[in-house]
DNA sequence: GACAACTCTTTACGCGCGTAAAAGTCGTTG
DNA sequence: CAACGACTTTTACGCGCGTAAAGAGTTGTC
């Protein structure tokens, strides 16, 4: 209740308050445990009487090492994005990092920004979240040159030399989920997910290399190129609406590249009646996910799909990161983790 | 291509390096503006060929007006709050101001630590979409003591001698929505939110008085205490799988506090075959939610719901800040916006 | 009691840049 | 041509704190 504190601007101030010397308060932020035990009761005697908190700027300035890692999304309205970030940004506290939040909104320029503040803030390092558009990997380029940087979910558009990649195994995932799918009905034909990021291309190859692997014919919808925009389950109703429409793969088994075009695909197939037991069908449409979407166990059919181990590859991305900074150089050799996705055998698949 | 361009640190290297005084080059990075157009001219001339970018901290820790905002939300895995960080941060874009996002993730102590470190950032203002737990009042109210602050979404949980506040008027949209149930069918029951923020209270409250208001019988559903967590659909699944298991409640329209509440309540009411034509069955089960979720209209049956206007409300948070920045102090009378929900009327109800 | 080992204080400098005041430069006016 | 205003350069100081070095104080040991 007692809030009226008196306010104190700077450590001089506060030295002089509390009768300790500036240097040692310096300390004292820094590393309680570096001053003296009685010292350190001491000052915290006396901060409990006052209202201050050392300026972060000037702190972050001209510590050798500023503490700061930043972290950059693309967006953040998707679920799996803000896993993500949640999951870096508490493995950073536990670290001692400060994490800055920086999100691209989909956009190369806003991303290229968010690298120059990054640069521009002292970080020490910098987890990435790529969009694929070109041009972008430049600014990235840059970044990577002057301080260590791990990409997570997916890897940058153009080639790098040496590159630090957290994500899922999408070769282990989608093979997961297609042979599930070929075990239990008909082989899946695919529905590709705009060409955002590097998974759009490595699901949908992966899904070819399995299916010719097991001498089947690989099917990818559409023929023509995915607009590239994140507004999934739309883009996804409205092209299987258009194929049901006209009678086609109604009977199918869909894997679509992540749960949300699963979304739109369901919304389309409720819309033609495909799961009500329609007299005469051998067999109902099948549609399956990637990613485990919070809500896939909460749609009707709930959703079959693969998990991506979404915590596992922020606190790995994060630890990784933290290991290219102690180590001081940019790592010589290249770390790449991609961690298997597990099955979750639901109703719609 | 040409990517190895000379890496220069700091102002005073920048300027000998283009023949420019650091002074000029400060003014410019401030406003291009306000050095002559042939100084400019040169400036970029010479930036183009340099890899430069100012120090942020040393530039915002002297500046008058460090340009920067703060924006505190509770957790970013709910699209709400996803979606209004968006829509601030690009309003402030815009205003050419700097959001330092900061999430609390529910817990009132990292909130308090997200206070201070906006107050060690030189903030000017903060938009906080505040967490209802009880003790994190006491870190707003003073930062609230040392610069703007607007409130969205959701009121403190302590009472404000003056506080801005930008949200939905639940007392509307709650009456949108019931007026319409009302209307169209049964007279609906009521599933509560978790008390994690003022809406809870809110909404329950604006139910109350409509039906009241019009001799109905409000009731609200559970009788106890809903728990403090974010995992809404779970625990509606619960709720309502508990009460269809005894035959309560289906035949009834069930209003629920939020979307994701009612995406729990629909996989509920699947579970136990409410949606299918029972034969005998009066009227189904009909469910209704709040917000608009972005998967609501994905949904089966699509769900009825009321949507809230995001972007204006994050729109209006940033622009009335941004005034209260500008006015210097305080304001002294209290802003109040509420913003009206649109009726989303789908399948569900 | 003297000695060393810590810990603290004092003093001083630096970080990268904002900002202010005075002096200099330039092109424009009369 | 001189006077003028607009811009720039020069010079200087300050922001709040990190950090280093040297001296003063405290503690523990024998």
């Amino acid at each position: 209740m007692a809030t009226k504190k008196p306010k104190i601007r700077t450590m001089e101030e506060l030295a002089s308050a509390i009768a300790v010397s500036r240097p040692t308060l310096s300390r004292f932020f820094q590393d309680p445990e570096s001053v003296r035990p009685a010292t350190a009761e001491k000052i915290r005697q006396g901060l409990a009487h006052v209202d201050y908190v050392p300026n972060f700027f000037a702190t972050r300035m001209n510590r050798r090492a500023s503490g700061l890692v930043g972290v950059i999304v693309p967006l953040l309205t998707d679920p799996f994005f803000a896993s993500l970030l949640q999951t870096v940004e508490l493995a950073a506290l536990e670290m001692d990092f400060t994490v800055i939040t920086q999100c691209s909104h989909g956009s190369a320029e806003l991303e290229a920004n968010a690298v120059e503040r990054l640069l521009s803030m002292n970080t020490e390092g910098v987890v990435v979240a790529p969009l694929g558009e070109y041009g972008s990997a430049d600014a990235l380029r840059q970044l990577g040159r002057s301080l260590p940087i791990v990409f997570v979910d997916s890897r940058p558009a153009e080639p790098y030399t040496t590159i630090d990649f957290v994500g899922t195994d999408n070769e282990q995932s989608i093979g997961l989920i297609t042979d599930y799918l070929c075990r239990t009905g008909a082989p899946p034909v695919y529905l590709g997910m705009p060409r955002l990021n590097s998974n759009g291309l490595e699901r949908e190859s992966a899904y070819r290399r399995w299916m010719a692997g097991h001498d089947l014919r690989p099917e990818v919808l559409p023929d023509d190129l995915a607009p590239q925009s994140w507004a999934f389950e739309t883009y996804a109703y409205q092209t299987m609406d258009a194929l049901f429409g006209q009678g086609l793969y109604v009977d199918a088994t869909i894997l679509c590249a992540n749960d949300r075009l699963a979304m739109g695909a369901l919304q389309a197939a409720h819309r033609h009646g495909l799961f009500n037991s329609r007299p005469g069908a051998r067999t109902r449409v099948r549609i399956a996910g990637h990613d485990d979407h919070p809500l896939s166990r909460f749609m009707t059919p709930a959703l079959t799909t693969v998990a991506q181990d979404i915590d596992t590859i922020g606190m790995t991305a994060m630890s990784l990161l933290a290991s290219r900074i102690r180590s001081g150089k940019p790592g010589e050799e290249t770390v790449e983790r991609t961690f298997p996705a597990a099955l979750k055998i639901r109703e719609s698949a």
